[in-house]
DNA sequence: TATAGTTTGATAGTAATACTATTATCTTTG
DNA sequence: CAAAGATAATAGTATTACTATCAAACTATA
């Protein structure tokens, strides 16, 4: 497995980038500091010309990457559904029963990614931390209509359908499909910050995982 | 009841503020044109210097009531809050049955706001839409902590809290009851997002409201 | 291997943002 | 009427978010 994902390289809209970040070596090095940097100071106060200190290079340099900051925000969010698409298909593809199926595909996106994998300069351990602290920020913008016309969120977008689908298989008499799929995956990123700043105001803690309680509420809405 | 609203002034956490907008005509003017301003450029474009002009008063005259646009985003989201709690209490606390309760408290937070109520400078629809589109920004900054020890997410935590309490009345055994009522709360926002901008990604349209989901969502997980 | 093409780095510059400071004016109230 | 407090006007600074230009380095291929 490690073997294939090595191999995988997720395909992001090429109109969210101006020059292809993985075709180069500073393209990668501009990925790998990006992400160990919003980690670190977070996307508000992350700007090119710190990255371009960091990485050895120039702020100018990043600018013929990705147009700014948010473009390059879409690109690594964007690569991580991808990513995340790719682990779902891969553990739920074998399984025939539904219900299980449904299961497994539940615990692949509302758990916490714990180790990095293969891609060397991609840690996903942090970019799951982003995508949990500045994922909203990418859509909650005056431009998200044209942005999505241009088909910037399509692999999110892919990923929902894919567990509405899911559930949909499950019971297709269910009303609300679509609706439960996206509370999924919103759902879990904010339980998992609230496990983290809020911790009054979810039951998710230690012991207790997103994915208990999401798989409990899934289960008890559908199939009666 | 308007009579009741009338009088009611929402409670805001006083460091928000160096001095409080509804102390004077000036910061009356501040809050009103900045709910107009952020609903129609977006909280990104929203600049102290813009909304100077709009209310015929000077950038400076504004720093003296808030600190910047960050604290001026808690405040008013803040006052959404308590506003919407009061609703939630004052519509609710006459329900002997806790069933009945919970339902009519789900529809309370989920329902859009369609009028404007008896505040004069402060419009309730703009608002919720602000809330809708702005909140997670206000919470998702590198100052989360902090800010959250200082008491600026009160107002959120009590209404997350009252919602709790009202599914623990139903059923004392259900598991998640924090993480239920943190789910319908920003799920609702979320749903009411998607509706607007992402509408393949929800059932939730005109025929179908996020009140009918939740509430589906919630009973159908409590008390078996 | 010469040279043309491409990529990167360095520097400079602009407009806007996010403020702070100072002073003048205007309003309220004692 | 005077003093205090609030507001308006102006100026100024550091940072952000870019754009433009040019030279150096590296690469590709004739």
């Amino acid at each position: 497995m490690k073997y294939l994902l090595q191999d995988l390289k997720v395909r992001v809209n090429d109109k969210i980038y101006i020059k292809d970040p993985e075709s180069s070596d500073l393209g990668k090095r501009i990925i790998e500091h990006s992400i160990l940097m919003i980690h670190e100071i977070g996307f508000d106060k992350f700007t090119f010309k710190k990255l371009g200190e960091k990485i050895g290079s120039n702020e100018s340099s990043v600018y013929r990457y990705f147009e700014n900051k948010h473009k390059l925000l879409l690109y690594l969010t964007s690569w991580y559904w991808g990513w995340l698409e790719y682990q779902l298909v891969f553990a739920t593809n074998s399984i025939p029963d539904s219900k299980n199926k449904l299961r497994k595909g539940i615990e692949i996106i509302t758990r916490s990614v714990k180790e990095d994998t293969s891609f060397s300069h991609i840690n996903e351990v942090l970019l799951n931390q982003i995508v949990i602290n500045e994922y909203s920020k990418s859509y909650l913008t005056k431009e998200v209509d044209e942005e999505n016309k241009e088909g910037y969120f399509s692999i999110y977008k892919r990923l929902v359908i894919r567990l509405t689908d899911m559930i949909k298989d499950v019971d297709s008499d269910y009303a609300y499909p679509s609706s439960l799929s996206s509370t999924i995956i919103e759902g879990a990123m904010h339980q998992h910050f609230l496990a983290d700043h809020f911790p009054s105001l979810t039951d998710c803690n230690k012991k207790i995982t997103p994915t208990e309680y999401f798989i409990d509420l899934v289960f008890n809405s559908i199939k009666k």
